[in-house]
DNA sequence: AAACGCTACGAAAACGATTTCGTGTTGATA
DNA sequence: TATCAACACGAAATCGTTTTCGTAGCGTTT
């Protein structure tokens, strides 16, 4: 990389003083018409931009929004960072993403490089094996430090910071809902384990719909998926239940579910309704399309870059923490009955 | 945030100089055993982290690399950041990722600011609307200021750096010599319109294919899909003609082939054979699950990344620049016929 | 002519770290 | 006892920028 111009060979060249250069291309009144312009013509020939680098250790600020996730090849966590960075670009911020793949010891590591003075702020979204022992203490200390933190769809009650989540619990009851009111009452579910919050939720969801319809719960109805095995086995065994709809926690789950139904003669939605979580690709393409509920992963990722910008930009004006609940909603396609 | 500790303030507290506190931390020589275990044992307590700011414009290096990439929402080019991530982390560099939505302007206003200072290097796929126009200053800018930058996927000749594309002609070629060796003829493509390359090669190693086989070009069979209309309208005309294959350029055009396929009663592969391409999620969930070029993003990536930091480390021993080409080879899955 | 106020600029500190070069003290050697 | 090396540390420069505070020079006022 060839050395860029910098203020200082400006001076040296012009004969003044840095702070003569500075002030001329800052527009300052003390430096007169004429300085200023012979100044800014040889700024403006050698095409002079300020060292970011420069900046940022003397502003005590970078600009930059750290960005932690468990994984990128997942389409609901490329669609946040895109609604991230639209925000963070309007409000003139760059983000700087990392992947904790799941991993704790990752997890904590990068926060501590990021927050040595790379970044502004953090937005993050809990790994797994982190919610799994409940070790919290490298975000605890970040509130303790006063780091400007937003947590989006994996969050922790007991970490006192903005958070913008989907209404699990909502979502999974109107995923219900839908199916009920589409006249299935014999509904499996195929969630994950319980540890994982969102699955959690959205189990709650699909059982206060139930019991709100009068419906018990059926034990055999509910498939935990534990992704160490295979899923396809643990999804086939809730086809010899006697069921007329499926609701998969996620879209994954949904298309094979959809493979098995098929397999068995099934057909889609008439024998049997199918709906999914994430509106991504594979449902919208696969066939039949898969009725899902849409995430908004665009909105989540936009309002968690302006409650970070917010904060980071209101320095000592703490308000307390706020959470957002992004609400979701069906869009039915093909794979379950229309009303 | 609150502000963190800082060698100056370690020095203050313990009545040495600031060069004694950074020399014992670097475990200096110079410094005595016991002055050298206070003042660790006080940065430690403290938990002191060097800032990373200030090292970087001491250093000149910010171990950071720069990514400029189209979009994100699409799953070959989070595949390739996650290989670039990958690399990246196990060299000790960090990810500044940013995006041009194929706009030009936003592209040159990004190489622009993260050039100057933030990062170390640049890996970059082209925006369309730069590709269009050919308008590439900026990226000559970047080749005589020698700023390490590679470029992957949608690259131009006339910029002298490295890059690391896909074998467009060869995957076009293997995936209809796929479709040949499994009995069909009558093949059919959906490709882009011309002036999109990856579509354009593609295309040419079905041509070639083909004529190697023996057989004519039907100009009946070649949708170039305009994605400005509709695209299932304009993928339904080519079922019109007698086929019993198509050679789909991506993911997206294969699932809505395989739609329509389904609508006219036609069995797969029985009836027609589907080849797609990007190894996304849409092919190995749909069902059929569908046969593709696999497109090795993770490996681009990968390779991306490698030559880039070997650009930056290796300082002014240039050697001259490289272009790595990644093969690709067919996944056969239920949409085609099995040899 | 002393006092004052502008104008137009420079010196120096600051951000946080590293590193080169001195230098005062100690002990050993000639 | 003079010389020298080794030890242990500090001062200052450096990276590139901004900003506060001085101040030289000049003209105006009383």
């Amino acid at each position: 990389m060839k050395p860029k111009i910098t203020i200082k060979i400006i001076a040296k060249e012009l004969g003044v003083s840095t702070s003569t250069v500075s002030k001329a291309l800052r527009d300052s009144h003390e430096i007169s018409h004429e300085t200023k312009e012979r100044i800014k013509a040889y700024a403006n020939y050698y095409n002079y931009r300020p060292n970011n680098l420069a900046l940022q250790l003397r502003n005590q600020k970078t600009k930059v929004i750290g960005i932690i996730l468990p994984k990128i090849v997942h389409h609901f966590f490329s669609t946040v960072i895109s609604g991230i960075e639209k925000v963070a670009n309007e409000r003139g911020y760059n983000i700087m993403v990392c992947f904790s793949n799941e991993d704790q010891e990752k997890e904590k590591e990068t926060i501590n490089v990021l927050t040595n003075g790379s970044v502004d702020g953090l937005i993050v979204s809990i790994a797994k094996e982190t919610l799994r022992n409940k070790e919290l203490g490298h975000f605890y200390q970040l509130i303790s430090n006063e780091v400007p933190l937003v947590l989006f769809d994996r969050v922790h009650d007991s970490i006192r910071c903005d958070k913008v989540i989907v209404d699990d619990i909502g979502a999974g009851y109107k995923a219900t809902r839908h199916l009920l009111n589409t006249k299935c009452n014999k509904i499996g579910i195929v969630t994950t384990p319980e540890h994982v919050t969102v699955g959690l939720d959205r189990y709650q969801g699909y059982e206060r719909a139930l019991k709100e319809a009068g419906l018990s719960i059926d034990k055999n109805l509910v498939i935990n998926v534990d992704e160490e095995d295979d899923i396809y086995t643990q999804i086939k065994v809730l086809f010899d239940q006697d069921i007329d709809a499926i609701f998969a926690v996620n879209e994954i789950y949904a298309a094979i579910a959809i493979r098995i139904a098929k397999e068995k003669g099934k057909r889609i939605p008439e024998d049997i309704s199918i709906i999914g979580f994430t509106d991504g690709l594979i449902s919208e393409y696969s066939s039949p399309s898969i009725t899902t509920v849409v995430q908004h992963g665009l909105t989540m990722g936009e309002q968690a870059a302006e409650l970070l910008i917010d904060q980071i930009e209101n320095g000592e004006n703490q308000r307390s923490p706020q959470t957002k609940v992004i609400s979701s909603n069906i869009k039915v396609r093909e794979s379950s009955k229309s009303l």
